[in-house]
DNA sequence: ATGCCTCAGCTCCTGAGA
């Protein structure tokens, strides 16, 4: 099994990159399911037509300029649910669904804009109510995945200059200690599982040729819980995509689960 | 200096992203 995440910033825009990567991807090894971010569509602007077209399942939950997630998955996707059950929220963050048995979750995370923000301790009581989601949602489905854009670094080596960015968004001891919350339920930092090449980041500045330098941060993460983590065969960033002609700021995070899929 | 890109929308500027 096959699992993705892209923050699209913007599917109308980039719809077509979105069908040309999954394309890409086909051949012996297609991605199952591959969950998108910041769509930035209210659900009759979605294009459904043309990514059932593709030949695939999609689900899909958005709003008007912000936020806005979606699943696109080869298999029928069970038991969707949006958002965090029980936690009022006015922006569409989270959509999850079964798929072949696995419970795949696809977030959103708020951004936080900056540690002493309005926004911020929204974020703190967003991860607070997603933690006790996840928790609930293993015990009926010991195989989950929780995948998105965490808008959060792990440690100093997803940060491009760990020294100027200590203690700034997306870096807080704060935001750190929620992601090894989600961890201590068992789940595990897929991309980690794996020695990877050094300065491995997921989103680089639109501005001051911040992909071109590698100046970047990882915060696009696939969590994997314990009943599936020696499965895990392989996690990767395919940088490809950030190359392309107006792309998305984010680029793609993949893993490779071994279970027979069918 | 609070910008440098990019996107959406109450579109010729602003807010937000990270």
């Amino acid at each position: 099994m096959k699992l993705a995440t892209w923050n699209v910033n913007s599917l109308n825009v980039r719809l077509p990159q979105v069908l040309d990567w999954l394309q890409a991807q086909a051949g012996d090894d297609p991605i199952d399911v591959l969950a998108l971010q910041e769509t930035k569509l209210t659900d009759d602007k979605f294009p459904r037509a043309e990514i059932e077209a593709s030949g695939h399942h999609v689900a899909f939950f958005g709003q008007k300029t912000y936020n806005g997630v979606a699943l696109i998955s080869r298999h029928p996707l069970q038991d969707v649910v949006h958002n965090i059950p029980g936690f009022e929220d006015d922006m569409a963050r989270v959509i999850s669904a079964t798929v072949r048995g696995v419970r795949v979750m696809g977030a959103y995370f708020p951004n936080g804009q900056a540690p002493d923000s309005d926004k911020f301790v929204y974020k703190m009581r967003w991860l607070e109510a997603l933690h006790a989601h996840v928790q609930s949602s293993l015990l009926h489905h010991p195989r989950l995945v929780l995948m998105g854009d965490f808008n959060i670094t792990w440690d100093d080596r997803d940060v491009w200059d760990p020294v100027a960015l200590a203690g700034t968004i997306h870096c807080t001891d704060v935001e750190r200690a929620h992601f090894k919350n989600l961890l201590d339920l068992g789940l595990v930092d897929a991309f980690r599982q794996f020695d990877q090449p050094e300065k491995s980041y997921s989103w680089w500045d639109y501005r001051e040729f911040a992909f071109r330098r590698n100046r970047g941060l990882r915060i696009d993460h696939i969590l994997v819980s314990h009943d599936l983590r020696d499965q895990i065969t392989a996690c990767t960033i395919d940088k490809a995509p950030r190359k392309n002609e107006r792309p998305s700021d984010h680029t793609p995070v993949v893993v490779n689960i071994a279970l027979p899929i069918g």
